[in-house]
DNA sequence: ATGGTAGCGCTGCTA
C-alpha cells in the first residue's frame, strides 16, 4: 500500500501536475494540503477518471485538506471531533478510512512569528491533535497521519540551524509538539528508513532557495506501529518540485507492506 | 543584500 501527502499549494494551479504526478507515481492514497478550494470547487471528476475516490474540505482562498484513495473512502470526518460552527474552525484536518488504515490528511497552522497569537493557535492545534488521538484513535490499530506539519524535527531536517534560530518551524516547543504525537505512538516513517541530513520537502519560492539547496523537511507521515513496522520505502520526490509552476512542496511517498 | 516569489483577488494578506 503506497501512501503519498503533497502540500500542492492551490489545486487549481496545480491540478494539471497533480494528475501528471497520480499517472506516474500511483499512490494508493494521497492527502492533499492547501487546496485552497470550496467544496464546490473541488475536481473530483478529474480524479475519479483517475480511479480515486476523494474527500475534500476546504474553505476556498486559504487551506484545504483531501484525500483520494483508490483502495477505498469510507467514514470521512472533518476538523476536530467535537468542533463546534462558532469555532469558525479553518479547514485543515480531513480523516477518512482507506482499506482498513485511519488516514488522516493535516495542514498545521504556520505558526507566523514566535510569540504572536499565531504561534500559539499552532502550539495548541498541535496540542489538540494529540488529543484527539487519544480520545479517538487507538494506538495499537492502523493509524497514519500525513500532512504539512510546519515542523521540521530536528536539526538535520534544516539546511542551516543558525539562519533559522529564534524563528518558527525549529523552536523546543513546535518540535515538543510533535514529540508528543510520537509519544502517543507514532513514528516518523521517513526517519525509521533514512538518516540522511540536507533531505527536504519543502523550499521558499524566493531566492532560489530550492536550487541552492535550502529547503526543510517538514511534510511528515508518521504512523502507528502497526503500519511503521510495515515501511518498506520510503522517497522525497524532488523531480515534482522541478518544471513548470511547481508547488513549494515536494510530495512524500511512503510504501507498506500491506 | 533585513531582500526575494507565488497565490488569491483586487488591496494587502498569507506563506
Amino acid at each position: 500500500m503506497r501512501i503519498a501527502t503533497w502540500n500542492v499549494n492551490s489545486l487549481k494551479v496545480r491540478l494539471p501536475k497533480v494528475e501528471e504526478w497520480l499517472a506516474y507515481a500511483r499512490p494508493d492514497v494521497l492527502c492533499m494540503q492547501e487546496t485552497k478550494l470550496a467544496d464546490g470547487a473541488f475536481p473530483a471528476l478529474a480524479f475519479s477518471a483517475l480511479g480515486y475516490e476523494s474527500a475534500h474540505y476546504g474553505e476556498g482562498r486559504w487551506n484545504g485538506v483531501a484525500v483520494l484513495s483508490r483502495v477505498g473512502l469510507d467514514d470521512v470526518a472533518a476538523g476536530f471531533s467535537g468542533q463546534t460552527a462558532d469555532e469558525g474552525a479553518e479547514a485543515r484536518l480531513l480523516w477518512a478510512t482507506c482499506a482498513g488504515v485511519r488516514v488522516a490528511s493535516v495542514y498545521v497552522p504556520n505558526g507566523r512569528q514566535l510569540g504572536t497569537e499565531h504561534y500559539e493557535a499552532k502550539l495548541a492545534w498541535l496540542a489538540r491533535l494529540r488529543q484527539q488521538l487519544e480520545t479517538g484513535c487507538d494506538p495499537a490499530s492502523q493509524v497514519v497521519v500525513c500532512g504539512d506539519f510546519n515542523v521540521a524535527p530536528e536539526d538535520r531536517d534544516v539546511w542551516d540551524p543558525s539562519k533559522l534560530h529564534g524563528g518558527t518551524h525549529i523552536s523546543p516547543p513546535e518540535r515538543e509538539a510533535v514529540a508528543a504525537l510520537r509519544d502517543w505512538g507514532l513514528s516518523d516513517v521517513f526517519r525509521q528508513i533514512y538518516a540522511d541530513s540536507g533531505v527536504y520537502s519543502w523550499w521558499d519560492y524566493r531566492a532560489g532557495d530550492f536550487h541552492q539547496g535550502r529547503g526543510l523537511r517538514i511534510d511528515l507521515v508518521l504512523a502507528t506501529k502497526a503500519m511503521a513496522d510495515r515501511a518498506s520505502w520510503a522517497l522525497i520526490d524532488r523531480q515534482a518540485r522541478k518544471g513548470k509552476l511547481p508547488s513549494d512542496h515536494a510530495p512524500l511517498l511512503v510504501d507498506f507492506d500491506l
